[in-house]
DNA sequence: TTTTTTGCAAATACTTTGCATAACG
DNA sequence: CGTTATGCAAAGTATTTGCAAAAAA
């Protein structure tokens, strides 16, 4: 497995996950504690299919479907995040360093030109990881338009 | 239309797209120069299927299909960007701070952890777009494990 | 003329939804 | 017991692929 997160450290968690799940009335369920419990402790951004794997190691029946439900409420509960953007791929002509702000309600994405992201340099890091082709910074959010409905 | 790059800047970019072509043997078919135009004069970070609208005001027999090769050929070319990360949605149960290395050969996502990521503050010019709720750091480029095939 | 690219059609991949049953509190 | 969550099956969306015909060089 794909474990380096510390058993302390997820008994920590999955509390903190019981008690937010009390505090917004959604029951804690077997397939939510260990679908939660999967994702906390890898540390390979597991795509839903990978989850439902590791998950059905103690749940066999577990379905795909209650994986990407609980997923998506999971992001609603602040206790993920979802690495990237949203299902469709989007394209940018605009080969200037900038970053791009996407309405999570919308979906709308719009340029960010800061000066920042032009002098942003690779951290030092990087050199035991690979090779950079490309650095793209997001933020997500509620546009404006979104926000004044 | 979404138009507010310039008729010239436009021209300047399809006749540089031409040489790249000619440079890497690739045809210039009427398909591919519209294509291009399209996104290389947006401004709305088209998804494929909003491309094909754009595209068939002027070519209205283009495929879809069309358009995914060749969005994919752009991309190989240099001549645009992916905004976003893969096909797949990838989950991160670490809510700390941190940025992602995406490793365009084989999809594997690493965490980069970094000082300036810990401190970032947001652009000014965030205020008249929306209210951010999260920022991520993606850097896209060759892993080392892929490096050394 | 030769080779690449296209369009069509179909397949594939990923995600979402309706509904009856099961399970939490 | 009442209500929410699950599993199943099916639908919905997005992307990719094989192949014959069309078009570029």
């Amino acid at each position: 497995m794909n474990k380096i997160v510390s058993d302390e450290r997820i008994q920590q968690r999955l509390s903190y996950f019981e008690d937010r799940c009390k505090q917004l009335g959604l029951r804690v369920t077997h397939q939510r504690k260990e679908i939660y419990r999967t994702v906390a402790s890898s540390c390979e951004h597991p795509c839903a299919e990978r989850v439902l794997q590791q998950v059905r190691e103690k749940l066999p029946n577990v379905s795909l479907d209650t994986v990407y439900r609980t997923l998506a409420s999971l992001e609603e509960m602040g206790l993920l995040r979802r690495v990237g953007l949203s299902v469709k791929e989007h394209f940018d002509g605009d080969l200037r360093p900038h970053g791009h702000f996407v309405c999570t309600q919308c979906g709308e994405i719009y340029d960010i030109f800061f000066k920042e992201n032009e002098s942003m340099e690779l951290p030092a890091c990087m050199n035991e990881v690979g090779q950079v082709r490309q650095t793209q910074v997001q933020f997500k959010g509620i546009c404006k338009m979104c926000q004044s409905r």
